[in-house]
DNA sequence: TGACATTGGTATGGCATCAAATTAAAAAAG
DNA sequence: CTTTTTTAATTTGATGCCATACCAATGTCA
């Protein structure tokens, strides 16, 4: 009747929180921030940020794991914002080069200040060894999947 | 400069993992589903095929957290796959009641035995003890931001 | 009983995501 | 050097999600 074994159920489950914890954390923090931005606009400036350079569409969607068609359309969102400008690679007519704006730095240092408040929350929660203890699985989880998809 | 304590970072590191985890596993588990089915829609039929009864759009929603509109949307689809039948509840003239067809049941544990395998490659990922290690924590996180949000 | 508030369900508009198709340019192959 | 293949970016259409607004039915309360 039931076609899944005890452990199976238990990854299921697992997958099922991480899904859950995935949707109430990401309204959360887009609760926050500033500017309309949502999770994926502040992903994208927090990268942009924080490692510094060019950037084309593609490599940005490689590092997000996310197709060209969805960063086309986050990078246009952002775009429209003000926070990033895009010009065309004179090395290579098919690419674009994407670049953090001034107003996009100070709206990335925005956001990450209105979003320390709601991880200090978080903090008497799950507490710093809990943290720490979960993320090398969960890494390994991430990495795997990354690499059979 | 960076706004955020050593363990706020590990917190978004976190954060982070469990959304990319997220995406991914929702990705690997809906190319395995049969008929088209969603993640959305598979959780839906395994919600009405393991708490039998009669449920309303308006309970469902509540038990999966999302809103009204959200489950308006994901029944109509499973209605017109033929998964599910609503019909008016007599005793609230607002109220409707959802049943899962025989259809549904057989595609949901079709659906099981699609998704068994896919899970089975995840059993060498992550050990059965890591996977009962990990849930715990998540649930208080998951269970905290429910009930905070 | 009649006015007001709450609840169940739907509709609309916006964002993120994917898959698939398209166009243009670069790279590889011959 | 032409032909073919690959790559970069965009577009389109589908799904899920939310917030907001709305209607209809039920409940509450004075």
């Amino acid at each position: 009747m039931n076609a899944l074994s005890r452990s199976q159920q238990a990854l299921f489950t697992l997958l099922n929180e991480i899904g859950i914890i995935s949707q109430l954390s990401s309204a959360r923090l887009e609760r926050l921030l500033p500017h309309g931005l949502t999770v994926a606009q502040f992903g994208l400036l927090n990268h942009l940020a924080r490692l510094d350079g060019d950037w084309s569409p593609a490599r940005l969607a490689a590092a997000f794991q996310v197709t060209k068609g969805t960063m086309t359309s986050t990078l246009q969102r952002l775009e429209a914002k003000g926070f990033i400008s895009m010009r065309a690679n004179p090395a290579d007519g098919r690419a674009k080069i994407v670049t953090l704006t001034e107003a996009g730095r100070r709206a990335r240092e925005a956001a990450l200040a209105a979003a320390g408040p709601g991880l200090a929350d978080l903090e008497a929660v799950l507490s710093s060894a809990d943290v720490d203890r979960l993320i090398p699985d969960l890494q390994k989880l991430r990495i795997w999947l990354d690499m059979h998809r």
